[in-house]
DNA sequence: AGGCTTACCTACTGATGAGTAAGACTACTT
DNA sequence: AAGTAGTCTTACTCATCAGTAGGTAAGCCT
């Protein structure tokens, strides 16, 4: 008991039987509460099994070691948010609309699952261990996404002039700043998701340069959700 | 001998009496290299006090625990790379000018200093351990300083419009945009750090709206240095 | 009933790695 | 030359934790 608990449940000993199906996701929602909160170096198997209210020796028998653990939590988590925001991208929509319905779907879903996206962002940079092919594939996607977003966008307008130099590094630069605000966003959390996603437009459609001058973006459709 | 040692040097058993002062620049150089290449937990002592070619207890005596090194190595390497980007911003300049000096010099201290921009970065999303501190309060440092220079922008051009939300959060999104693109760097080590400053104005002046329309950033003084 | 499968457990092993005890060598003082 | 302050080492201790051996029990078939 030197650390804090992770909040929340413990099971009775000897667990009630259950499928192996509804096993495997309470080990997942358990280890992404942990690796969330501590990391992956700095979780514990132990706490892992202990959140999950069952045994370790189950996860090993379900999930395998404890990379592979790690590596089904990205996925998952992965997975979920890229759903979420492939979902109301609509290609026939001009880019700017676009741009802005991922990225308030982007804050929308960290916003009601902060533990999903940190345990994306927190080892974001680490290189080296096997797991990061799980990280590496996740990150390029999303920067794939919005890259082909800049492309069609650049297209559309007839001007190839900044994809001149290739979408993909400013792509990165967005999700950077995605990131970074999504962090700042933890120390003021009463901002609406609306807000952050409009401060995301703001640096990346409009610019610096366009804020100097009092111009600044705001969504010009009708409120689209909460 | 299961992991690639970190590349370099060893010296002979029984080394060289050597002042305090210059075996703590060895150490901490050492600390740097391999928390850089493996990040916090999975470094070890072991390792650091190989790479620094003296023995384990002379760290303890000179540096204390492993979390005190780690915070001095973010402490000195997060001071340096803030004493390069203050020395080129002059206050005098207009706004845009010094956002390119400051973005230009912090990419080309990432370029010539990879292992000290590194050890910032991989443990950027840490929380909840001690040397978080280190951590935060450098961020807060880096983030006050664009903040700073992004309200002298507003106030000049006489328009608070942009300023409205706070420009704290922005500042901390262009942060976060700089870091993912020194990120992409690693994979496109041929791009000059010129190229790389270019792209963040691009993103963080113009803006896309600007770029969809063809209207990209360039450097509109003599070229600076390399 | 007996048998078989699958869920589940306690209690270990073995490795790694932070931190230290206890002393040895060197050089500078007086 | 003897003391002493500072540098440096080998060789431990001790805690943590990934992973496992070897079992118990619950349900489900005949």
């Amino acid at each position: 008991m030197t650390k804090k608990d992770v909040a929340g449940a413990r099971t009775p000993p000897r667990a009630k039987r259950l499928p192996r199906a509804v096993r495997e996701r309470q080990i997942l929602d358990a280890a992404v509460r942990v690796f969330s909160e501590r990391g992956y170096h700095a979780a514990s198997m132990d706490e892992v099994s202990d959140v999950a209210g069952i045994s370790k020796p189950m996860i090993y028998a379900y999930l395998g070691s404890k990379e592979e653990l790690f590596a089904a939590c990205i996925r998952r988590e992965a997975t979920r948010l890229m759903e979420s925001i492939g979902g109301v991208v609509d290609v026939n929509l001009d880019p700017e609309e676009q741009l802005w319905r991922g990225v308030l779907a982007f804050f929308t879903f960290v916003g009601e699952n902060r533990d999903s996206w940190q345990v994306l962002h927190r080892q974001a940079g680490t290189q080296g261990a096997p797991f990061a092919a799980e990280l590496a594939e996740g990150r390029r996607a999303a920067v794939a996404m919005i890259s082909a977003l800049l492309d069609r966008a650049a297209g559309k307008e007839g001007v190839g002039a900044f994809a001149e130099g290739q979408t993909e590094p400013l792509a990165a630069a967005l999700t950077g700043a995605g990131e970074a605000l999504a962090e700042w966003w933890l120390e003021h959390p009463e901002e609406s998701p609306k807000a952050m996603a409009r401060r995301l437009m703001n640096l990346s459609w409009m610019g610096f340069g366009n804020l100097v001058l009092g111009r600044a973006w705001h969504p010009d459709k009708q409120p689209e959700t909460a």
